[in-house]
DNA sequence: ACCTGAACACCGTTCAAGT
DNA sequence: ACCTGAACACCGTTCAAGT
């Protein structure tokens, strides 16, 4: 079976996941892969966009409520969010690597800014608020890691607070 | 002159902005200080601790107000961080790091915490508000450098709003 | 106590050459 | 078109040995 973007990038969700993101080194995806090394610059511009596209796979899954209200619409997104990104090894960090290098190639960020625009709530609301449900839910990992738990696959309640909090502060500006 | 902590920051600080964290290596540390690699391991323990004390230093001469209203504080800190951070080059990824690694470490972050608590505002608010803030920073920074001008070193007025929204969808909740 | 030399086990990326 | 081999220019960290 020969190489792809895909299948790198299956390669390299494995490996964030078992192994943790100073693992996944392009060397040795490629290791894992059975390849060498340089194959993989035939198929991924450089390690930076490997990561990016690994962020995109991890928020697609998400739907984002297009109809209901703004407040709804932020509700459900910072669920989805979080279950999509907590069982996650290092998910956060991934995703703001790629909110900093490449924020237009994240559909999940350009549905938030659209909802913010049209409620006519400032457009960085939409980075604020995700970047709020990052360390959220980083916060949670690291916690869960420390004291040998799993993170709560469901969003713990403190976060859909603290979520809602920074969303009631925009829409009351 | 010997080899001491301090100099060693002052070189890393110096580093870091002159060439950015990617540039900011152990080995490019010792070769600017002209001693070997292995020499810098008797005064710091690893490199994350080395950044640890160089978010530390950055955060140093901010005066969190005791006295003042919450709503005050949390004005005034936010104000400062954004003077203090906004000229120095990846300051918020650098911050970033030592919040995750050793938050207790960050005066900074227990002074805000206090605060929280004192005003019956759920703890985890301190650490979403700093994020709050070295995301629009880092934002402000890399919109700085890609349209070629400096970052203002004041904190623009979208900055102030942001943060004292998220601040008052705390205290309202 | 403080530092060097040298090693260990790695990195990301490029590119001529092969198939 | 797709991949290998080999190189280039680096990393962080450790530790016996020297002063």
């Amino acid at each position: 079976m020969a190489l792809s973007r895909e299948k790198i990038l299956d390669t390299a969700f494995t490996l964030l996941t078992q192994y943790g993101l100073a693992d996944l080194s392009m060397r040795r995806l490629a290791s894992e892969l059975e390849v060498a090394p340089g194959a993989l610059y035939y198929h991924v511009k450089n390690k930076q966009e490997l990561l990016t596209h690994l962020a995109s796979r991890m928020l697609a899954p998400i739907e984002f409520p297009q109809d209901a209200s703004t407040a709804a619409a932020l509700t459900s997104a910072a669920d989805q969010v979080y279950r999509q990104l907590a069982g996650i090894r290092e998910s956060a960090e991934v995703v703001r690597l790629a909110v900093a290098l490449h924020p237009e190639r994240l559909e999940l960020l350009s549905a938030l800014t659209i909802t913010c625009h049209k409620a006519q709530v400032p457009q960085l609301a939409a980075k604020t608020l995700l970047h709020s449900m990052l360390s959220f839910i980083e916060e949670e990992q690291t916690r869960a890691t420390s004291t040998g738990t799993e993170a709560a696959t469901q969003p713990p309640a403190s976060y859909c607070d603290a979520i809602s909090a920074v969303a009631r502060g925009f829409l009351a500006a």
